[in-house]
DNA sequence: GGCTAGAATACTGCATCCATAATTATGGAT
DNA sequence: ATCCATAATTATGGATGCAGTATTCTAGCC
């Protein structure tokens, strides 16, 4: 949640976390398959104490589950799973935006213009990667606008769990160009102030999200 | 999230994070001191290896803070914290009780009066710790009914922090009979299945336990 | 040939041990 | 007497070792 602490020498068992959770993210470790302490932590060079801290993280976080005597296992999001996720996405990113369209001030405004002008940028280019980064920034940006830490804290918290679900690579033909429109409708009821037009965008936004996600998932 | 698997024999590390939870939210570890996990690890009879991991957790959760190299210490929630908190809450409760509102049917909405009732009661005879549990229950309910899962989940996540605060014995003169009104006044909204005023007397019922809560706050 | 029972193997979970960094105490200098 | 430097103590973080249990492989039986 907080940006990392320059002084803070972090501990071991959080890189191992975060390595672990990019693999995950990544599907390398795809979910349902067994997490393997002994050839992860000779891999990495480090005994299992902190890799096994490091499970216990990544468990409290809802990423894997530690059957008691059996092992560590990378979850499964169902789309039953997905379905409840977006809904409470939608209410909680509606809200920070609706409240951002209150608080923000042109400082903000024009900096969150950067940002989608680096989304159009990366969509010209057809750049997957920059444009996934952008979008983060995008609605991070939003939130930051808000200025409700726990908001933020929740909103990242779910967004793991998507990240979680295969086919993160949403982009099918059209789902670029279809994002970018919905985020210029946001900015501009966000340069009008009207806050309950930017929650009804972002609304419209995240259950678009879902309605790509779920196409990929029934042609799968 | 998931009912205790009755067959899985739960690990050492849970046992213990179980046991410090209970302990910090009786505030018998109060925010701000240090873990001392030695003397801790003596207490229970176990090693530090199964403490640690416990103490992993309950930092993933927010309960605690990890500093590298300086030991464990417990989180302090702010004013500024709880309000936020219960903004999020707010929002989340609400869109529980709106869910609510359109899927109970018969059952549902009786032992919700049922669970109301042993409320009443625990009220009558001036017994907060049951009041407590029985509120529990009602909010639980309400998010069963509901039938959202990670709604449920986040609003759990949120209630920790809340139970965090010291002084949750909120329940200063008055605040029984208020929290009861309340309480009846989302009844009914629900009996007559209006789904946007029972959103509301919940969004009504949260900001007034928030108002409870600051006053108390004010005075210590 | 398939299935069950028993033994061997492998992995998890907890304890103990060791190294390193932080904190405190002590002694000296200003 | 106070402040600083250095040494001793203490606590954290990581590695290793060991016991117990789940799994798998094999052999015997149906």
């Amino acid at each position: 949640m907080n940006a990392p602490n320059p002084i803070a020498p972090l501990a071991l068992y959080q890189e191992v976390a975060e390595r672990l959770r990019q693999r995950i993210f990544a599907h390398e470790l795809t979910p349902g398959t067994w997490v393997d302490e002994q050839s992860l932590a000779e891999e990495y060079g480090i005994s299992r104490t902190p890799l096994r801290e490091a499970l216990k993280v990544l468990a409290a976080e809802g990423l894997v589950t530690l059957k008691p005597r059996r092992g560590c296992y990378v979850n499964e999001v169902s789309e039953r799973d997905l379905d409840e996720i977006f809904g409470v996405m939608s209410l909680l990113e509606s809200e920070a935006a609706s409240l951002a369209a209150r608080k923000a001030d042109k400082t903000d405004l024009t900096e969150l213009q950067a940002i989608h002008d680096r989304l159009e940028a990366a969509a010209r280019e057809r750049d997957i990667d920059r444009f996934f980064e952008a979008n983060q920034a995008f609605h991070r940006k939003v939130q930051d606008i808000a200025g409700n830490h726990w908001l933020t804290h929740v909103i990242d918290d779910l967004r793991k769990m998507i990240k979680l679900s295969r086919h993160h690579s949403l982009f099918g033909d059209g789902r670029l160009e279809q994002s970018l429109e919905e985020h210029r409708a946001l900015i501009a009821a966000l340069l009008a102030r009207d806050a309950e037009a930017t929650a009804q965008r972002m609304r419209d936004h995240i259950q678009s999200g879902r309605a790509a996600l779920k196409r990929i998932a029934q042609v799968r």
